[in-house]
DNA sequence: GGTGAAATCCTCGAGTG
DNA sequence: CACTCGAGGATTTCACC
């Protein structure tokens, strides 16, 4: 139980927040922000991206615009003796995938999946099943979501 | 039917993959590995958060080494005649929970939750239980997770 | 889409408490 | 040890081709 590496102050917790809005956000636009010197603010986001509380940045992406319009959580049971790391396998070479939890009791994993319509949802459902010892899903059709933090850019 | 803004070329598409996997590579970076000018690729990324297909920058976080180690999915089920805007208005007021994912048919919501420990999310699961009309919940503990994309950069 | 120049930003060593 | 300062280099930005 190492992990919590030492003390992170008020000025990391607002640097994270400040990174979660935006990503892009510059070293400078942080310094003025909360009062710190460019260096320095520099200096922490080395810190915290090296001590791995930040793991790493992304665009958010609007998939529906891509035409990948479709979202759907599909909960997966295996059979008894499907160790996790056979579900992780399995699950994440599938490519319209996006997130695989692993889940304590009943389902066994909780899959995030993206789709460019009904049809195609369909197959990705059916090569679900068909993948390891997969003994039933359970589909939720997402209709709307809505995500905490994340700003759009002026 | 509009939403999809014209064409995006294989060189936009590679523009997304990059910006997913680094969100804050530089553009002279992303220039020399699809081979166009800087310029051009900061007329591209603007066209694509223009458009709406870039939404965003955000830094991914270690959750857990911040000292939120739980995260759960709970299933909301809501009394009939709740409207889906009176569920995403009491959800999203709860600060652990990080998305809301409205479903067509049973149950009527996915949320996802963070919580420090197992009593701190039952509290947030019982103040979930008690806003708006909701009619019961099942709560899914997640033990490990996958996402797909984003890169750990050196 | 490319070029070039000005403004801004990043980076790192040196100095301070 | 964490911060500030400052200079050199890289990056962004924008008007123009």
């Amino acid at each position: 139980m190492v992990c919590v590496p030492e003390e992170l102050d008020d000025l990391d917790h607002q640097l994270i927040r400040l990174l979660r809005e935006d990503g892009r956000r510059t070293f400078s636009e942080m310094a003025g922000r909360i009062g710190l010197s460019v260096a320095a603010v520099k200096r922490r986001v080395d810190r915290l991206r090296q001590i791995g509380v930040i793991t790493g940045f992304t665009a958010t992406i609007d998939y529906a615009k891509l035409g990948w319009g479709i979202q759907a959580f599909t909960e997966l049971r295996y059979s008894g003796s499907t160790p996790v790391a056979e579900i992780v396998r399995t699950t994440t070479g599938v490519p319209e995938v996006q997130a695989v939890f692993t889940i304590a009791g009943d389902p066994d994993a909780l899959i995030h999946v993206r789709a460019r319509d009904l049809e195609h949802l369909q197959q990705v459902i059916d090569t679900l099943r068909r993948t390891g010892n997969v003994t039933g899903t359970k589909t939720l059709m997402v209709m709307g979501s809505w995500t905490r933090d994340t700003l759009r850019r002026s």
